[in-house]
DNA sequence: GTAAATAGTATCGAGTCGATATTATTGCAA
DNA sequence: TTGCAATAATATCGACTCGATACTATTTAC
């Protein structure tokens, strides 16, 4: 069957570039949650958030950010607003350890740019069929959001009513909903 | 970049798709190994080539694969040629579990054939590069191997000097080198 | 026939993971 | 306003992964 051919195929790449982590002082888990972390706005940093998209669990995914936070990538922030919760701010060193690369990224840097373009968008169409399926959350860029509107240099979420640098709304967001 | 969406895109959906082997009591790493046996041939089911396939090391693979004997989805063949190797061998409950499948085999299952073959083309190709760039065995299929001689309903392999069921040349090989 | 290579395992420490329980804090309703 | 349920994060437990290292059998090479 072409769907089995095609799992096995993804957990395989994704097992290959894990291998790199390693060679950083990272475990696949806590690579995942830098690279998402690097990604998402201040309002998507969260131990419950980074679980969430990670399909894993509060309690796991607070070890990871603290392991993170041991090794310096991160650093925690308490918001004044409600003082449960925590975003987690990506350091200088996070950033360098997130841009290393391995196998996986050597390999996409040999493709043209029209295939890899093609190529994102069939996986980008799988996931978004695959978060349906699992009932997941689709956490995607600000700026594709139902609450975003437009504004000068950057914009304005109607749903936390809040301004957006222009940064910002290219970042993920966890209450995105696809517009 | 580009490079990053995909290698974001691909690690996610596998991550997705790993949720689903918590709900079995099969971890990824076991899922992985057993999804592997069920398609390897005889001479390609030991812990070392396991090892070798998904990346990972000889005492980590043991672990697994004893993991996956005691919960009786494989059980161990020793080789009675050479004493030192073993062999797992997927059991009927083995396979039935490998059958179940997750969101990521949902998804897949709302593709047409036509983009499924073109998908899994692609990331072939993708595998092929990041399996160079990476220095690791190609793990083919015995049937498109250098070593590959058809006959009648089956084959024969030139480099072990053994004929081949039919079956067992559309499985993976070890020792295979791509044509 | 000894030495080196090979196959598999045991063990260690750090960490993931699901599950469960616990502590703070916030929000809502009576 | 008090009281209680919901929420955010963490602690803890047991099974397991993972890299590293050390060890045992067995085979092969010189």
């Amino acid at each position: 069957m072409t769907t089995d051919r095609i799992r096995s195929l993804i957990n395989r790449l994704s097992r290959l570039d894990a291998g790199a982590d390693w060679e950083a002082d990272l475990n696949p888990a806590q690579r995942a949650a830098l690279d998402y972390l690097v990604r998402a706005n201040r309002f998507s940093r969260s131990p419950s958030v980074v679980a969430d998209y990670l399909g894993s669990t509060r309690g796991t995914v607070s070890q990871t950010l603290k392991s993170l936070a041991r090794k310096g990538y991160v650093v925690e922030e308490r918001s004044s607003a409600d003082r449960r919760s925590i975003s987690y701010r990506v350091t200088e060193a996070g950033l360098r350890e997130a841009a290393r690369t391995g196998p996986l990224a050597e390999a996409l840097a040999g493709i043209g740019e029209p295939d890899l373009l093609a190529l994102a968008n069939d996986l980008e169409g799988l996931l978004r069929r695959a978060v349906r399926a699992g009932g997941n959350k689709p956490f995607g860029i600000c700026r594709n959001c139902l609450h975003f509107r437009p504004k000068e240099e950057g914009g304005f979420c109607a749903l936390l009513s809040v301004a957006l640098e222009p940064d910002e709304t290219h970042r993920i967001c966890h209450e995105q909903e696809p517009a």
